[in-house]
DNA sequence: GAATACTGAACTGTATACAGTAAAAAACAA
DNA sequence: TTGTTTTTTACTGTATACAGTTCAGTATTC
C-alpha cells in the first residue's frame, strides 16, 4: 500500500461530488432554488451532511446562498463568464512562462507526445470528448508549471465555464489541436514570449463571443427539459 | 433604502467569520485538530452551523478535514508558501496591466491621492497597520483592473499568506511605499509593462527569504501562547 | 520489556425533531 | 377586478440525540 489515502469517501464528500457535477451540468437550472428535502430524499442523505457539501460548494461559487431562503443554482451571467475566460488566460499564460522555466526535456516531450497520440484530427470525437481531451491538455500543462495553488483554482475555473465550452467546441474543434501544437513547439524552443501570446489568443473570447455562447447554452439548457 | 441586502448576518456567515479570522491569525496552531464541541461551545453555537462554516473554511483551503477525524488548522509549509506568493504575483501583475488598459485617469488619480495621504513615511504604524494599508493599495489596483473574479481568489491568497507579511513587513517596511508610488507613475503614463516588471520586483519572494520568514513566523505563533 | 489485544472515554457522523421564517393561498375590502 | 390582510403551507435554521469511530490508556501475552 504505497498510497496514503486508501480511505473510501466520506458521504460529504460523495454527495459534494455528486451535486458538483449537477451545477457544472445545469442540471439544476441557472438560479433555480434547490429544496434540501427534496434533493436528500434524491441522493438518499440526511439534510445534515447535504447542507455541508452545499456550504462547499457555495465557498466555491458554483452555487449561492440566501439567509432564510436557502441554495441556489449560480447564474451564466456572460459578464461573469467573460472574466471566467479573461482569468484562465492569465492563469494559463503564467503557466506556460512558468513551463518553460521549470519543466525537463522529458515533461515537454511528454506533452507532445500526447499530442500525437490524440491525433490532428477530431477523430469523430463528441463536443464533450474534445472539451475533456482539451482539458487534459491544460492540466498537464499546468502541472509542468508545479503551482499546485494556481492548479487547483484553475481547475475551478474550468469547472465553472465547462458547460460553456462544450458549446463553444463546436465552433472550434478543428483549431484546438493546431494551436496547441504550436505552444509546445515554442515551449520545446523555451521561448517564453512567443508560447505566452499564442496560449493568450489560443484563450482570450470577446465579450460578444461570449454573449452568444450563453444565449447558445440556454437553449440547450433548457432544451434538455 | 439603496443596499439591497440590510438583512443581518446568518449564524453561519457569523462563525465562518469568526474562525477564518482565528485560522488567519494562526489562534489554531499550524496542524491542530479542532474540537467541534468545544469550539461550538465557545463561539455559542451547536455543532451544525459550526460544521457548515468548517466547510466553507476546508473548500477555501483555511482549515483540512480527514474522514473520521474531523478538521484541522493548515499548515505553514515553506512550498506553499512559495506558491502562494508566486500565485499573488501572478494576478498582481495582470490586475496592473488589465488597469493601464481599463482605468480612467481619475481612477489612477485616486489611487495616486491614496498614496499621498499615507505619505511616504510609515508614520510610527504597526506592521499589522502597514500591512492593511498595503493590502487597500492593493485591493484598490485589483478593483481597477475590473475582473471580480480574480479579485476575490486574490482575496484568499493575501488571507492565507497574511501572518506571514505581517512578520515580512517589518523587514520592508520603508522601501513598500516607494515601489508603490513607482507603480502608480507607470500606470499614468500608461506603460503596461514597466508596471508589470515593478509589481513583479515588489512582490516576488525567492523560496529561501520565505523559508526564513516561516521560521520567524513560527516562533511568534508559539511564543504567543 | 516489547508487542499486541482489550476497554473505555472522547469525539465525530448523521438522522431527526421542532422552532422560526418566507412564500403561497385564501379571504376580504374597495 | 385589483389591492390588502390573514391564514396556511412549505421549507429553512439549529439543537440534540445517538450511533459509529478513533485514540489513549490498561491489561495481557510472549
Amino acid at each position: 500500500m504505497t498510497d496514503k489515502k486508501p480511505k473510501a469517501l466520506s458521504r460529504v464528500d460523495h454527495l459534494y461530488l455528486l451535486i458538483k457535477e449537477m451545477a457544472i451540468s445545469f442540471e439544476f437550472k441557472p438560479g433555480e432554488r434547490i429544496n434540501e428535502v427534496e434533493l436528500a430524499a434524491r441522493l438518499g442523505a440526511s439534510r445534515t451532511p447535504l447542507r455541508e457539501a452545499l456550504n462547499r460548494l457555495v465557498a466555491e461559487e458554483f452555487l449561492t446562498f440566501q439567509q432564510g431562503r436557502g441554495f441556489f443554482c449560480r447564474q451564466l451571467k456572460p459578464r461573469e463568464m467573460f472574466e471566467l475566460y479573461q482569468f484562465r488566460s492569465v492563469l494559463e499564460v503564467a503557466a506556460v512562462r512558468l513551463t518553460c522555466e521549470n519543466a525537463t526535456e522529458d515533461d515537454v516531450q511528454e506533452l507532445a507526445a500526447f499530442l500525437d497520440e490524440t491525433g490532428p484530427e477530431d477523430g469523430g470525437r463528441s463536443s464533450e470528448q474534445l472539451v475533456s481531451l482539451d482539458e487534459v491538455f491544460h492540466q498537464k500543462l499546468m502541472t509542468l508549471s508545479r503551482n499546485k495553488e494556481m492548479s487547483r483554482v484553475l481547475d475551478n475555473v474550468n469547472a465553472r465555464i465547462k458547460y460553456f465550452r462544450w458549446v463553444d467546441m463546436d465552433a472550434r474543434r478543428t483549431k484546438t489541436q493546431g494551436e496547441h501544437r504550436q505552444i509546445v513547439d515554442a515551449l520545446q524552443a523555451r521561448d517564453a514570449d512567443l508560447a505566452a501570446r499564442l496560449m493568450d489568443a489560443h484563450i482570450s473570447k470577446r465579450l460578444d463571443q461570449i454573449t452568444a455562447a450563453i444565449k447558445e447554452s440556454y437553449s440547450r439548457i433548457y432544451m434538455a427539459s
